[in-house]
DNA sequence: TTATAAAAAACGAACGTTCATTTTTATTTT
DNA sequence: AAAATAAAAATGAACGTTCGTTTTTTATAA
């Protein structure tokens, strides 16, 4: 027979990945077995050993493929906010982080076997020096919101910006997978809410808060 | 040989469920074998059955235990908390979520491991409710606190009792189980005084928070 | 014919659990 | 006080499976 297409392989590639990414997320790795990835696959055995030469190697190919697909999934979002600590838009990287979470939850799983099974060895970068990240990534907004006193004394807005999108993500976490539904007491749309107004009302000035006020933002008031 | 005293066999089941429980954490359940939870209690394979009927019985007993201790822990917190939302108050309960996570990382892995080899069946009631629950708690304190019109408006205080509640474990876990080294770009105390001061901002009104900066609080100023 | 993919069979190791056996020790009998 | 008894506790080999991986065999198409 001769040598596969590459599109052929990666396709087939990507029927196992799912395959054992679905044992995976709902056993965990260990208990995921080869033979059950390759009945899902629909593949022998054996030809797993032709695509990957260890069970490990899936789990890290499927890991590595999430994360290039989770980063532009947030950079996208990170471009599509001008300011970051403006309600309006902190509301919406809520809603990204919820849409993030709710159809992407394998990839927090993947994260929680990680840090269970592998001692967080794939993940350890995710959340290391974020809120450095954020400092670059929004640096010309935090300046000039600084600088025009839009911010409360003492608080630095890349932190605000960090707890923000922890307290979002977290949240969807909790709905999603721990079964805390509405732990809240309330849907989603009025969690968003509400939280969009604790860190808006946390970070801003006075000042910058009677703006939105002023405007009768519906995020806010 | 006559049957042993029950302080005997109890004390046996603790060093049962301490090598179960460390090796459980390190590695998952499935990948945690009887003869591995044998060799660190220093029992027989064999001897491990006449203590539990399988292994799962075993997680079950250490997930119980845990619960109750974990529940007495935040009991006692709330105990000592009169006014749930005083700045000073809030950062104590950041202090006690960094305390209970950092002496019981166990039990949070335990959680995760639940996730994801059990669904999350042992820990299901965990999150269940439990905004009505710190409602229940401080009843009293919430009414009283917007009585005296202590609450900006539209703030729902059991909510954001609950959103700093979970903010602050989140944060803790992230530091200790997920390698996010100092991930809000400060130590612990600092990143507390930052916590702090957002959800007190977020949260009361100008009259209550000119009380705290009139006493030159630390927490908030 | 030949190189390669796929399948099947086979491997040793490890799994959770069982069980016949041995060890232990409080109680009973000398 | 010492010896015998008996029931519980502890043991570790063994069971049937299943594990991840390797090797062998078969099928396929240029």
């Amino acid at each position: 027979m001769p040598k596969l297409s590459d599109s052929a392989i990666s396709k087939r590639k990507e029927v196992i990945e799912a395959a054992a990414c679905g044992l995976f997320i709902t056993r965990g790795f260990h208990a995921a077995s080869m033979r059950d990835i390759a009945k899902g696959a629909e593949v022998s055995l054996g030809n797993l050993y032709n695509y990957y030469p260890t069970k490990e190697a899936i789990f890290e190919t499927i890991i590595n493929g999430y994360v290039t697909v989770i980063d532009d999934h947030l950079k996208s979002i990170f471009a599509q906010i001008d300011e970051p600590l403006d309600p309006e838009n902190l509301r919406r990287l809520g809603e990204m982080a919820g849409k993030l979470v709710n159809e992407h939850s394998d990839f927090w799983l993947l994260m929680y076997i990680d840090v269970l099974e592998f001692q967080n060895r794939h993940f350890r970068k995710m959340f290391d020096g974020i809120t450095d990240k954020f400092r670059k990534i929004f640096a010309k907004e935090f300046d000039e919101a600084a600088r025009r006193g839009d911010l409360r004394t003492g608080v630095d807005p890349a932190t605000v910006f960090t707890a923000a999108y922890m307290q979002f993500f977290n949240y969807f976490l909790v709905e999603k997978l721990f079964g805390g539904n509405r732990h809240l007491g309330m849907n989603d749309d009025q969690a968003l809410n509400c939280l969009t107004k604790i860190f808006a009302y946390g970070t801003l000035s006075e000042r910058k808060l009677a703006k939105f006020k002023q405007k009768a933002n519906k995020a806010i008031v």
